[in-house]
DNA sequence: GGCTGACTTATTGTCTGAGTTATCATAAGG
DNA sequence: CCTTATGATAACTCAGACAATAAGTCAGCC
């Protein structure tokens, strides 16, 4: 398989009750409502707040469990882990980390990381790309130049290249960060149309991209790539500088 | 907070009923026992055949499906997912992955990986790091070079270079990491131990890593930690080459 | 005085059985 | 041929009870 269906799948999952709660608890403890150490209400009380049944509530724990968010026992509670065992890159993590006001550092930090994976995975999509790959990729970039990222098409087009980009690296673990770049993409992306109607045309730091992986010169995608998501980062309103360092 | 207390916690944590239940399942999905697109068996025949009551049954359900494993729907059931959407790097998932047959070209993809991400923290590292961290670092090495890879205190302390060094990026991504590499270590590293007797001494390599970030010296920070890694995977026994290309 | 061990108790964990809701498949209608 | 009811099946939600775990306490002993 070339490129996987890849087919929207954005946010109209139509959530149950436990998955809505576990949103709303993931929200409030990725937004710092909650702080690590502190401890959730007891079950039943936290099921009356939310107005469900102690399984439905339970069920969310869990899910959130799963993620590392929090760690119940028994005696002592549901306890917010240190961020430290967050899994930051669960994709459901990450759209609820952006969900209300993204965080400046935060941002720059997701934009470093994706800069360090997805410019190495570029130059590996250059040595193993199949035609398949280099065919999904010209689409997109088609469909980016026909809607424009104003459009939710054009948008589609985007995330389209960057998964088939990583789907050409044939590493599964790196193809596994595929939803939660997506994710990210799709945060930032509408957060810098929201601001301004889009000032630089993106499409040619992508053809660069696209060019160099055609020819199969992985230091030459590797140097597009980078480019792309530092122009990308630019582009983006809160390119502030990293705050200070942590206490040390 | 220079380094977090990073106290064991390997896998002694006495798995509740849904947990066991969870790995025993996420095992046998990850492991290929189940293939994506299956459908798992009902709650009521699920529960009855692990001997477990519905909610304890649906409960590990629920941890899967966090984890991207599978997704259950009213009327059309628990489904296994394409292997695109696991959530691979999870720790869980990767302890999973690992804990009967590590596969060969998934062990390759997994150093590939991390050369990639934990090169470049190594640059990072270099810039950012505090005292504290090099101080913490030291003493790692230190406990590295008492007690070796062949004892539980010497892999510890391994760990613990590791997740200073990714610490030290100061980027929450890249340490939110930190959980998923050490499983990989962990695993690798009992591997390697496991089939011959250790035949290299790692510790050069990581001084060499330690002196670049003393020096704040990214480029040789990468570049040592780069040939670290290689040379970790050169010594792990399957070291084949990677399998061809998937169907395309 | 400080350590060991049984006891208390708060909290999550597990169970049962019933009723509800979403969604696919089929059939009726336009 | 496409659209719209209908029914069946699975997961979903609920309620209430009991079990298991482990932090904290306090007596007893060295």
């Amino acid at each position: 398989m070339p490129v996987p269906p890849t087919s929207g799948a954005t946010r109209t999952k139509a959530l149950r009750l436990h998955g809505t709660i576990a949103r709303k608890l993931g929200i409030a403890i990725v937004s710092g409502d909650y702080k690590p150490g502190d401890l959730l209400d007891g079950e039943i009380a936290s099921s009356e707040q939310f107005a469900v049944s102690r399984t439905a509530y339970r069920e969310a724990v869990r899910i959130l469990a799963a993620k590392g968010l929090v760690d119940a026992r028994p005696k002592v509670g549901t306890r917010i882990n240190p961020q430290t065992k967050w899994n930051l890159l669960d994709p459901d993590v990450l759209d609820w980390t952006f969900e209300s006001e993204p965080d400046l550092n935060l941002l720059n930090s997701l934009f470093e990381l994706r800069n360090m994976v997805e410019s190495a995975a570029a130059g590996l999509a250059a040595t193993r790309r199949s035609a398949a790959h280099l065919k999904a990729m010209r689409a997109a970039l088609e469909g980016m130049s026909k809607h424009t990222l104003a459009t939710e098409a054009g948008r589609q087009a985007d995330l389209d290249f960057h998964a088939t980009l990583l789907d050409a690296t044939d590493n599964p673990f790196i193809i596994s960060l595929t939803n939660g770049v997506s994710a990210a993409i799709s945060t930032t992306t509408m957060f810098k149309q929201r601001t301004r109607p889009l000032r630089r045309d993106p499409l040619p730091d992508h053809l660069k991209v696209f060019e160099a992986i055609a020819e199969r010169d992985p230091g030459k995608a590797q140097q597009a790539m980078s480019e792309l998501i530092e122009l990308a980062r630019m582009d983006t309103p809160i390119s502030r500088r990293r705050k200070g360092r942590r206490a040390g």
